[in-house]
RNA sequence: GCACCGGUGCCCGAGUGGACCAAGGGAACGGCCUGCAAAGCCGUAAAGCCGCGGGUUCAAAUCCCGCCCGGUGCUCCA
């Protein structure tokens, strides 16, 4: 059984589906105002890894993740672009998705946009209203968190100190009756971007639109709300504020993976100067990345950088290089290893241990050569098996078969020419032509079956 | 200042009371294999105790207290 930290609380909890057999799982996405960042790739691949394990101990996920598209970063942009917020917020989201296809992640099974949202959003913030939960000024519409018992669950503070670091840096504003208080309408400036309300036109606040969307999609009492670390104040604490103050049940589990850390100086003066997610595909596996990933507890903060993507990059290989071998191998069709597959969901189940959950795919491998060393054909297949199925769940994708592409003749010539030269004792020749390989960056590999090579 | 999450070997990084685990990956070194390599497999004495100082316990990296250091958050306009 899955057990889950949930951040309301700080404990692992045993996750229990509002619907058995069912899972109902929304995490923020992003505010499409710029390209995606590291710390977007590490949230999005959290989430990826988590619905993938779901579905595979059967549950039948839906999974929800948002787009925002109107935010004040947004028209900020788009005016200094000379564009309009719909323009700037359409193409950015494209580069989003896009990026996070290379990173190998599985589609959401809805993907909404704030805009589309606002009927709705309007909807709860006059349940709101009525309930008296909140407040109406010529600025816009204003949540009385006053009124909610236990605000601050989330953020692990009362409303005193909330209060209190509140007031120590920030300008209170007039319209507000309580710093606290957070807006659910923005009335309308010039120039922005509108809708009509009860409350005249204007704006949705920042919150509502998760609310709006994950109660619509998922309905009250979803199992999961997930989202950057950064995230849980004030946004999601609001989120919960608005919901639970419409008297309606919100996320039974709360989910939040850890920041990225980017050693700034090192990256930016080193070769490897990459700063968006865009960058750093462009100069490495995506499936690297992936790995780090996996091999970090998703609630740790973890530093992504030129140093532990080349050792990922490496243990990649390790994989690759097993893939390979067992697609030059004859291998029976077998069932995963149950042992391995068992140690695997352990580790899983655990709090999403993605990194034991390697630990024992890298053991499996290293059984598995072990296996194939000693020509017990049966042993190794159904290790072989598990890797391929385990690193599935994880949405690694190991490249096996594709080791030497027909795609570079002189390159198949000359490993040729270096094999005839072998047979025919002539060694300096044959280590000639495999320097002149390596210098292009081609890698030999002898074998029993005949020689391979791959590019590095 | 307040809250939360962290500080483990050469590096990354698991592990939250004991029993064949201080996992796994990377790097290094030695061995097997190889014509030599690469890949793979086997092994590696000083992680002497897991940021520092106390404490609880038969037993702590793992629990409690204090301290130091790092990260994140602390309302719309950020």
């Amino acid at each position: 059984m899955l057990r889950l930290t949930d951040s309301l609380t700080g404990d692992k909890v045993e996750f229990t589906p509002r619907d058995p057999g069912k899972a109902s799982v929304y995490w923020c996405g992003p505010t499409v105002y710029d390209a995606p960042h590291l710390g977007h790739a590490r949230s999005t691949l959290a989430f990826d890894i988590l619905v993938r394990y779901l579905r595979w101990t059967g549950l039948d996920v839906t999974a929800v993740s948002n787009i925002t598209d109107i935010d004040d970063k947004i028209i900020a942009r788009a005016a200094d672009e000379g564009t309009t917020e719909p323009e700037l917020a359409r193409r950015f989201e494209d580069v989003f998705i896009a990026e996070m296809d290379r990173l190998g992640i599985a589609h959401p099974d809805l993907r909404p946009r704030a805009t589309e949202y606002v009927d709705q959003m309007i909807s709860i913030i006059s349940q709101l209203v009525d309930r008296n939960m909140a407040y109406t000024t010529d600025s816009g519409v204003y949540y009385d968190v006053d009124r909610l018992d236990g605000y601050g669950a989330l953020a692990g503070q009362s409303p005193e100190q909330l209060r209190e670091g509140a007031g120590a840096r920030v300008e209170v504003d007039d319209d507000k009756a309580d710093p606290l208080d957070f807006a659910l309408w923005k009335a309308a400036k010039p120039g922005e971007p509108a809708w009509d309300s009860p409350w005249g036109s204007g704006r949705p606040g920042w919150h509502i639109e998760c609310v709006a969307m994950s109660l619509d999609l998922l309905g009250d009492g979803f199992d999961i709300h997930g989202g950057g670390d950064d995230l849980v104040f004030p946004h999601h604490e609001n989120e919960r504020a608005e919901c639970l103050g419409c008297g309606r049940p919100f996320a039974r589990l709360w989910v939040h993976n850890g920041m990225v850390q980017v050693g700034t100086e090192k990256m930016s003066k080193s070769l490897g100067n990459f700063r968006t997610l865009a960058d750093l595909l462009d100069s490495w596996d995506p499936r690297a990345l992936r790995l780090l990933v996996l091999q970090t507890h998703y609630r740790k903060t973890m530093e992504i950088g030129e140093a532990t993507l080349t050792t990922a990059t490496a243990a990649l290989e390790r994989l690759d290089g097993f893939a390979r071998r067992i697609a030059g191998s004859d291998l029976p069709d077998s069932a995963a290893d149950p042992d391995a597959v068992g140690r695997f969901r352990t580790a899983m189940d655990d709090d999403l241990g993605t990194a034991a959950a390697m630990a024992v795919v890298f053991d499996a491998v290293r059984d598995a050569n072990r296996a194939l060393d000693a020509e017990d054909e049966t042993s190794a297949a159904a290790l072989a098996a598990a890797v391929f199925e385990l690193t599935g769940v994880l949405g690694l994708r190991l490249g096996g078969a594709t080791s030497r592409r027909g795609d570079d003749g002189t390159i198949d010539e000359l490993v040729a020419a270096r094999s005839t030269a072998k047979a025919a004792k002539d060694y300096a020749e044959a280590d000639r032509i495999r320097d002149d390989l390596t210098a292009r960056g081609i890698v030999i590999e002898d074998s029993a079956t005949g020689t391979t090579w791959r590019r590095n």
